[in-house]
DNA sequence: TGTATATACTTTGATTATCAAAGCATTTTA
DNA sequence: TAAAATGCTTTGATAATCAAAGTATATACA
């Protein structure tokens, strides 16, 4: 029991640690060689929705709202994200993507989806059923644990 | 299909976004509230072997050799870690955990056995081992195309 | 209405993690 | 034994991050 659960840690240790190395090889080549992962995590959070404040997009991401405010600075100065004032309330700064970073997150979607796809199709129907169980025990777990 | 695919998606996405920062909030407080996540992974590969060489360590951790050497450096001025010269060949530089550095150890690895114990509840033994050969596919998988 | 408080964001000053490349000590090779 | 290779550290740079102070605007209340 002991050694199995052992294993499994491991593994998942193993893939947690590597995963961000691969997305980051993948990714940041090429169009996109001058983004950084935060970088194209930020862009992936900011796409998912039509006009996003800095405070709401620093609370999704987990960061603070200063932390945001140079990750955008560069962000503006590479030209993925472009800023705005709200009308309704001009202390708010509204971001959104530009094209060149709406063709970035295509990328970043188009990497995921891959990376799922193929992950699953090597798998057997059941272990795809018992692998899908046990991450959303993980992630409820987690959600009910810390409030996340 | 697709909707299944784009949960998992979800989900990994959100897991892996969060993990780290949970474990930090969980493990980085009273008795070890002076280390970092970096250093406690750190921590777990040195301990993991009897004994290691600084570019064994800096291989697993995937980082290169100059960024270990500050963060033993660290370690070392913190207590958890120590650095010996290798009787052989005295170039090599080898290190182990100090006592305190065991105790972090043992937070860590009870931290990880939790969430692998949450991981696998609600699954039969069968059901167990299924996912066991699953996360192995996926990460030999991994390995392979992407060389890591 | 006018001031106090709260909110939204940016700036500042610091720290940690990281790399590539240069440097130093020791070992291996030829 | 001199040259090349190996193992590690140092150096100089950058990205990501935070807390706290600062600025502008909005809201509350007296």
């Amino acid at each position: 029991m002991n050694t199995k659960r052992n294993s499994i840690n491991k593994v998942l240790v193993k893939l947690f640690n590597d995963v961000m190395k691969i997305e980051e090889k993948c990714l940041c080549t090429g169009q996109f060689e001058d983004l950084t992962m935060t970088e194209f995590h930020t862009i992936e959070i900011i796409g998912s929705k039509r006009e996003r404040t800095m405070s709401e997009t620093a609370k999704s991401l987990n960061i603070t709202q200063g932390t945001l405010t140079t990750g955008v600075d560069n962000l503006v100065k590479k030209g993925y994200v472009k800023r705005g004032k709200s009308a309704k309330d001009k202390r708010k700064v509204v971001i959104s993507l530009t094209e060149k970073g709406e063709k970035a997150l295509v990328i970043h979607d188009e990497f995921h989806h891959d990376l799922i796809t193929t992950t699953l199709s090597d798998l057997e129907p059941e272990q795809e059923r018992v692998l899908i169980k046990a991450l959303f025990n993980v992630d409820s777990y987690f959600r009910k644990k810390y409030k996340l």
